[in-house]
RNA sequence: GUGAGUGUAGCUCAGAUGGUAGAGCGCAGGAUUGUGGCUCCUGUGGCCGAGGGUUCGAUCCCCUUCACUCACCCCA
């Protein structure tokens, strides 16, 4: 076998699968909690939505994106984030004209060329949401709520920490980054190579930087607080009373940044200890602009990513439940027929039903053993003849004859006894 | 894109100054003819990542390459 998959692309084994189908659950279910529904947009777009939407100088799109030519000339991208392609989605059918108020999520793969690493993928996955239409601090607060319920619900609130800041609109950011370039200029002879380009191009991620010289340059480094205008003060203030309504535990960080550009105001970052140096679980902001910069009406919206890969590593083992009948039966032609109608029965009464025929009866125990089931039936010449089962419980170690044409009830309320005992 | 580490059975790993390799787990079968999990026995298993070089001979030494892992970077 000399096919592998591609570097940075993972399969999903049946042994990991459960813990993916919990979280993806889990999500379905506070998502409904909170009145988002589901739009599912394709993993391709054109090139153009990614370069406007995300920003031309971020590093997603100058060396992340995925991006070819295909066979009818146009440049198309796998996607590196949903926002964009849930956006785009809501314009293209004017969703926000049936409804002025949309509230989606959706779950899915992006793509980002990057050199994997623990907790970073090239195909990776994302639960994402987005809420539009609704700009006053309550909708951040509910939706900082939500993915806070939501890191809890799979993690544990204690396993995780969120910070909250404000990024300031297109009002007062740009005094202070006026502000904040010029006190990066003052610092420039202990600033590290990558933070001295930052400091031009997107002087706000120098705040983030983690080399030790940049983060004590940064120390006293002017504060986007205190150049928050009137209304983006009090939109703040009015998020921060809501999280402490909502019970959300966090912290304030005058230093959280975003890594792309369309975010405004409020910002989070969810981040969990044990996932090594990709610590971020779960990220996003508001970003009043976006709609209209991708050709949408000026309406705000905000929205959040979960990193599903970063939460699967945090969850430990996750047992599937096998329920339903395994059956069991003596090698000869007769019996196996009539163990195939049995299955055929079984299942058609909506009990799962599985059989290993063709080897040993002790290795379809063994079988009937390892896939997990409670219920094993049995069938052999004697039943046959008879018109019974032999039906074993297979953690007691418990037999019970019964007759053929009761097994149907027999087995359902065996399942369900034993269903309620494991409760 | 940069750096470091690692590549030996399906999995986790041993191994010898260079003479073509083992363990545990798993898997298959068995321990009275129709009964699983525990135990015991037996069996199954590997171009020792790939290519080249040195050598009588390399899985072990050298070079190249690929892959994986972690970190930087970036982010979910």
């Amino acid at each position: 076998m000399d096919i592998k998959a591609i570097r940075g692309m993972n399969d999903i084994l049946p042994r990991e699968a459960a813990r993916w189908r919990l979280v993806e659950d889990t999500a379905r279910r506070i998502f409904s909690l909170y009145g988002f529904s589901e739009l599912r947009p394709p993993v391709m777009e054109r090139t153009e939505l990614f370069l406007r939407g995300i920003g031309d100088d971020t590093d997603v799109v100058e060396k992340q994106m995925y991006t070819f030519t295909d066979k009818g000339g146009d440049s198309v991208t796998l996607r590196p984030e949903a926002t964009a392609c849930v956006l785009r989605s809501v314009i293209e059918h004017g969703l926000l004209n049936a409804d002025p108020v949309q509230k989606l999520y959706s779950i899915g793969p992006m793509f980002r060329y990057e050199r994997p690493q623990k907790g970073r993928y090239r195909q990776f996955h994302q639960i994402n949401a987005e809420r539009l239409g609704e700009d006053g601090p309550f909708a951040d607060a509910e939706t900082l709520a939500l993915a806070y319920d939501l890191a809890s619900a799979v993690l544990g609130r204690d396993a995780l920490l969120m910070e909250v800041n404000s990024l300031g609109c297109k009002a007062c950011r740009p005094g202070f980054k006026g502000a904040l370039e010029e006190f990066l200029a003052s610092k420039q002879d202990v600033l590290c190579g990558d933070c001295m380009r930052r400091m031009h191009t997107n002087p706000l991620r120098v705040l983030d930087c983690k080399v030790e010289s940049c983060r004590q340059a940064v120390q006293g480094a002017p504060s986007m607080e205190a150049y928050l205008c009137d209304a983006c003060r009090g939109h703040f203030d009015g998020v921060l009373k809501g999280l402490h309504v909502f019970g959300v535990r966090f912290e304030r960080n005058p230093r959280l940044v975003r890594g792309l550009d369309y975010y405004t105001r409020t910002t989070f970052e969810i981040t969990a200890v044990g996932l090594g140096s990709q610590n971020a679980v779960a990220g996003g902001g508001r970003y009043d602009d976006l709609l209209s910069i991708l050709g949408g009406p000026p309406v705000g919206g905000i929205g959040f990513a979960f990193g599903m890969e970063r939460l699967i590593m945090l969850m430990g083992e996750v047992q599937d439940r096998v329920s339903g009948c395994f059956v069991v039966a003596q090698a000869d032609p007769a019996v196996e027929l009539a163990a195939l109608g049995l299955i055929a029965e079984l299942r058609a009464a909506g009990i799962p039903a599985e059989a290993a025929f063709g080897r040993s009866f002790k290795a379809q125990m063994r079988r009937a053993d390892r896939a997990g089931y409670p219920l094993c039936a049995i069938i052999g010449e004697e039943e046959l003849a008879s018109g019974t089962l032999t039906v074993r419980d297979m953690q007691s170690a418990s037999q019970a004859k019964i007759t053929r044409s009761g097994v149907i009830q027999e087995i359902t309320s065996m399942l369900a006894e034993n269903k309620g005992e494991r409760a």
